[in-house]
DNA sequence: TAGCCTCGAGTTCA
DNA sequence: CTCGAGGCTA
């Protein structure tokens, strides 16, 4: 009894989300769930109702295809009813979708499998075209799959909506009803937004509800100002355009002047939708519009017939979405870190939450004006955002989910880590002590140990913590005063250990002077300018001893870098860590001075095909690491660079390239993959010698 | 002085 | 990867 209780009041509970989240989608344009968040409740909800049949009331969100229009626009029939599609995430439910379609068309396991037509399925505004002897007579909504709204007007500025039909696709049916997808590119929602931020006017939560909000715009010259698209994937039944497939049908459609996706894909079997589905999960970021899935249909329009519809969906279509890279969760508290240069960063401690396959528990939120820009507070319900690229993001704050115990989160004063009053710098606060603050040390000797400086493996963060916490490191130099006993003491720190660290500390004491240069973490100072500093200089004491003008005249180092370099080495704590760091046998490798000389090819023998190119690496390489690559660049006489400009010359794109593909294809730049890369290097004679 | 190009710094998780 | 900002160049 107890149990069935219980069951009835989740089931209202959820009803309720579900209403509100409906209300707020489709009629206020105004998301209060992501896609994720809202799959979740309504399969829970479909999944309750399933198990209890007499518990499902005809009020309940399942019972009705989409939410009622709102009621500025006028009302439009559809020609057939605009259903949706059923989803599935999970690979089992495509093979049951397949397994169904099999028995509906009665085939046994020894028939061929299945042709499916794949088409991405975008991320927009669903909209159905009515053409009447070729000339487009109205556009609606779809709204709640029988009546929507009547947007003509509005359709009509849309650039890709042909307003007549073109005769290459021959005599159109008298009526015919094209449904499709408006949507709006990642490129032109940026530029949008940002021009609207300009204007300090409301932005667009993504590109889909801008769409939404562009088409339903009571004044078609607003619509016409924004940058709308349309795809047409289907036609009605009942339109019968004389084609035996879907992808017949949508050829005819192209014919007639309609714009049809490009990434459209017949395949046979289910296997081959799986691959599909996952090929076109992979290239997601590069597209230039947003999509969520795949969609699939049975390609013969006789099999589709053969299937025919549940009362809300087709039997033979299904949307196969992708993991949700959006997912909502609290922010449980705001806490503060301090980076190496003193920045002080507010960061969210979110309860986890699972997003793109990883759960997340924490997200920066930059600075002060981020923070007060999105209007985050403890105990905010806040959306994640997970894509490609692997960090997180906070996007946005639920401010209609705040029930008025939230709290606004104050900036503090003083440096948690060591109590100095903090200073403005910028959108930044900063810690002013430099290495005394034990959370910069910390960073300071992590940086000092760091790969790309003096490569300490052993000196990870952990231990770094101890080192510092316990006393026993509190200026670089101290490093080289550690012994086994000290160390032993430490937790998680055996005999064993603590000679490798001592032996690979022992190793650092002559270091490469551009290596050492950047561990020492001066300000402006990174790879690039140690190495320039260690090039035109030879040696510590020459950088030490060269004034501000001569430093200066180093190409590539300017006014701000110089007196960086300057302050460095004048300040007298500096001076003595650097002192002590000698007297402990630190003595980093004196170099030739090297003289400019600027492009040119004094280098004799030809270099093959890489020399004097500007080459960049982006995506993930497979066999080598990008290091290696950059490194087996140079020795080829290439000059590696991180971003793609006008002067790049090559472009090595690995796995999952995105942006800066985009933007070296827009540039004409020529692209390589990782082998063809791989195979120049070999045939020009790999290393150098 | 404006407009590129490039560098430095910050960033999450396993 | 992205942002902000330093340095160089037309």
């Amino acid at each position: 009894m107890a149990k069935k209780k219980s069951t009835e009041a989740r089931l209202a509970e959820l009803r309720e989300r579900i209403s509100e989240a409906d209300h707020a989608y489709h009629v206020l344009d105004a998301p209060v769930l992501t896609d994720g968040e809202y799959d979740t409740l309504y399969r829970e909800l479909k999944a309750i109702e399933a198990k209890h049949p007499e518990l499902v009331t005809a009020d309940s969100p399942t019972q009705r295809v989409g939410a009622t229009a709102a009621d500025q626009f006028e009302p439009a029939e559809h020609v057939k009813p605009m259903g949706s599609l059923e989803s599935v995430v999970e690979e089992d439910g495509l093979r049951e979708f397949d397994g169904r379609v099999r028995k509906g068309l009665e085939l046994d396991d020894d028939d061929p499998p299945v042709r499916y037509c794949c088409e991405p399925k975008i991320d927009g505004v669903a909209l159905e075209l009515v053409y009447r002897e070729g000339v487009l007579e109205m556009a609606a909504t779809r709204g709640d799959g029988l009546v929507g709204e009547n947007v003509t007007a509005n359709a009509r500025t849309i650039p890709s909506i042909p307003l007549r039909l073109l005769p290459a696709g021959g005599p159109p049916p008298e009526l015919l009803s094209v449904r499709g997808e408006v949507y709006m590119t990642k490129a032109d929602f940026h530029r949008h937004n940002e021009l609207q931020a300009e204007r300090g006017e409301a932005l667009m939560a993504n590109p889909r509800n801008g769409a939404a909000g562009s088409l339903r715009q009571l004044d078609p010259a607003v619509t016409e100002q924004r940058p709308l698209k349309f795809f047409a994937y289907a036609v009605a039944d009942g339109s019968d355009l004389g084609v035996g497939t879907q992808r017949e049908a949508l050829a005819r459609l192209g014919d007639w002047g309609l714009s049809i996706n490009d990434r459209v894909r017949t395949v046979e079997g289910v296997d081959a939708v799986l691959a599909e589905h996952a090929r076109t999960d992979k290239d997601r970021d590069s597209l230039d519009y947003e999509i969520d899935g795949l969609v699939v249909k049975v390609d013969e329009l006789d099999a589709q017939r053969k299937l025919g519809a549940r009362s809300r969906t087709p039997r033979w279509a299904l949307a196969h979405k992708f993991e949700p890279t959006e997912a909502v969760t609290r922010v449980a508290n705001i806490s503060v870190q301090v980076g190496r240069v003193g920045s002080i960063t507010p960061v969210a401690e979110l309860e986890p939450v699972e997003v793109a396959g990883v759960v997340v528990r924490r997200a920066t939120l930059h600075n002060r004006k981020e923070l007060e820009r999105k209007d985050i507070r403890i105990g905010d319900h806040v959306v994640i955002h997970r894509a490609g690229d692997v960090i997180p993001h906070v996007v946005r704050s639920l401010q209609e989910r705040r029930d008025g115990d939230e709290e606004v989160f104050l900036f503090p004063e003083i440096c948690p880590a060591c109590d100095s009053k903090l200073v403005e710098d910028g959108v930044f606060l900063r810690c002013p002590q430099g290495s005394h603050c034990p959370a910069r040390l910390k960073e300071a000797v992590q940086h000092y140990g760091s790969k790309r400086a003096l490569d300490i493996d052993q000196l990870g963060e952990k231990l770094v913590a101890q080192l510092v916490d316990t006393g026993l490191v509190k200026t670089l130099a101290d490093l080289y005063r550690l012994d086994v006993e000290s160390l032993v003491e430490l937790e998680r720190m055996g005999e064993k250990s603590a000679t490798k660290l001592i032996a690979a500390l022992d190793e650092t004491k002559r270091a490469p002077l551009a290596r050492f240069l950047h561990a020492l973490g001066i300000k402006h100072v990174g790879e690039h300018v140690a190495r320039l500093l260690a090039d035109a200089l030879g040696s510590l004491e020459a950088v030490q001893a060269t004034d501000l003008d001569a430093l200066q005249e180093i190409d590539g180092i300017g006014p701000e870098v110089a007196a960086a370099v300057r302050d460095f080495f004048e300040d007298e704590e500096q001076a003595s860590i650097l002192q002590e760091l000698r007297d402990a046998g630190v003595e980093p490798l004196t170099q030739e001075v090297v003289v400019v000389d600027d492009d040119d090819d004094a280098d004799d023998g030809e270099r093959g095909p890489l020399h004097g190119k500007r080459i960049v690496f982006t995506g993930k390489l497979s066999r080598i690491t990008r290091d290696e690559a950059q490194e087996a660049a140079r020795s080829l006489g290439a000059k590696p660079s991180g971003s793609v400009s006008s002067k790049t010359d090559l472009l090595v794109a690995g796995e999952a390239a995105g942006s800066k593909l985009a933007k070296a294809e827009k540039l004409g730049i020529e692209v390589l993959t990782e082998d063809e890369f791989l195979a120049l290097v070999e045939e020009s004679g790999g290393g150098s010698d």
